[in-house]
DNA sequence: GAGATTTGACCGCT
DNA sequence: AGCGGTCAAATCTC
């Protein structure tokens, strides 16, 4: 391993950079929290561009590291990155721990992290999926239980989809959500949200799940009441319709990154209102996928993993930071969610920690 | 009573 | 040996 002084002080500007992007992203986020969303687009801008020029000096410093580091630098031992900072601490921890569960199961997994704005809350937003549970775990260095789920239909059709739900330790709002597994039942995910909204489907462990469910929207349950979809980037406002035809061809341009993209999502109910942002950064080792704010709930939604061949380049097999900063500064790509619905032979909708936008005319959400 | 959750015990991997 | 994942009986909710 490569230990050297160079490494070293790199390590500490990077922890520098990475500290003022974490009070930068506060910021922003208090913005966000603002009574007004729709009159504060300058100051998200503002905020964006000096978030996006903070983490292109932390990016440049980690593609350095990463230009140092041996290729075969083992993630489940000390690396020297592992000292650059309290996010990549925190994150490697985390990396430890999940690597302990790929070793054990050979089946794809994928982790969200799913953002709450209150942290007393005790559920996150339905997947649009059936699941039930089956064991609750208190989990080495953790503070709160991991609880096991598994597709209420895995008896009746054999699915063995599964998922693991875990309250993050260093952020009360934030869920990690690991999908094991795919959905090979043919569950009528629309129809579970229906059927939530008449008193819920079971998904996650609380002391009255059935009530609590219809206190909190799901995700799908969120994006069906999206009207339209503007998406925001540098170069302007783009419009497009609900449904998947709109998600097809719902691609974003090239950007450098870190900060490819904001958008926002405008709700066709005048009383909610909802916005939601889309925007892969770079700001965590677990890049944010999508985010939706209604009824003054925000979901975030992470994805730092996938499975091999998914066109989620941000997404690599290691979450620790050096790596996601490091392919995502040597290959900028364009992040196009519609290669989420396109590449169904590499990655199914369902397989995805949220349902697309407007749901799916055909496949497994019918 | 059916179905879901809880929870202690057990299993298997590292 | 320690830990995460799963099982299954007990319990809970509707």
């Amino acid at each position: 391993m490569q230990d050297g002084a160079g490494a070293g002080a790199e390590g500490g500007i990077l922890q520098t950079l990475l500290a003022a992007c974490e009070e930068q992203a506060r910021q922003l986020g208090e913005m966000i929290a603002d009574d007004d969303p729709w009159s504060r687009t300058e100051h998200y801008r503002g905020a964006a561009r000096r978030l996006q020029c903070t983490l292109g000096k932390a990016l440049a410093v980690a593609r350095a590291v990463e230009a140092a580091a041996p290729a075969s630098s083992s993630r489940g031992t000390d690396s020297p990155r592992s000292a650059g900072g309290t996010v990549a601490a925190v994150e490697q921890a985390q990396e430890r721990q999940s690597m302990c569960n790929k070793r054990r199961k050979g089946l794809p997994r994928r982790t969200a992290k799913i953002r709450v704005p209150d942290a007393s809350l005790e559920v996150i937003p339905d997947d649009g999926l059936s699941w039930r549970k089956y064991g609750q775990k208190d989990i080495l260095g953790a503070k709160f239980p991991r609880g096991y789920y598994r597709c209420t239909y895995r008896k009746a059709q054999a699915c063995a989809a599964k998922k693991q739900v875990q309250r993050s330790d260093t952020d009360l709002c934030v869920f990690d959500v690991t999908y094991q597994g795919e959905h090979t039942c043919h569950q009528k995910q629309r129809a579970t949200v229906a059927s939530a909204a008449h008193g819920g489907s079971p998904w996650l462990a609380s002391p009255s799940p059935r009530q609590k469910q219809q206190d909190h929207p799901s995700m799908q349950q969120l994006l069906g009441r999206m009207g339209v979809l503007k998406v925001e980037t540098a170069a302007g406002l783009h419009d497009h319709d609900r449904g998947l035809a709109s998600a097809s061809s719902f691609s974003f341009p090239s950007v450098p990154p870190p900060f490819h993209h904001a958008s926002e999502v405008a709700m066709d109910n005048h009383h909610t209102a909802a916005a939601a942002a889309f925007s892969p950064s770079y700001f965590s080792a677990a890049p944010r996928c999508g985010q939706a704010v209604v009824d003054g709930t925000c979901y975030d939604v992470y994805d730092y993993e996938a499975p091999a061949g998914a066109r989620i380049h941000w997404a690599p097999e290691s979450s620790e930071l050096g790596e996601v900063v490091s392919r995502a500064t040597a290959a900028p790509v364009a992040f196009d969610y519609s290669s989420l619905f396109h590449h169904q032979a590499e990655l199914e909708p369902h397989q995805l920690p949220f349902p697309p936008f407007g749901g799916l005319p055909h496949g497994p959400y019918q």
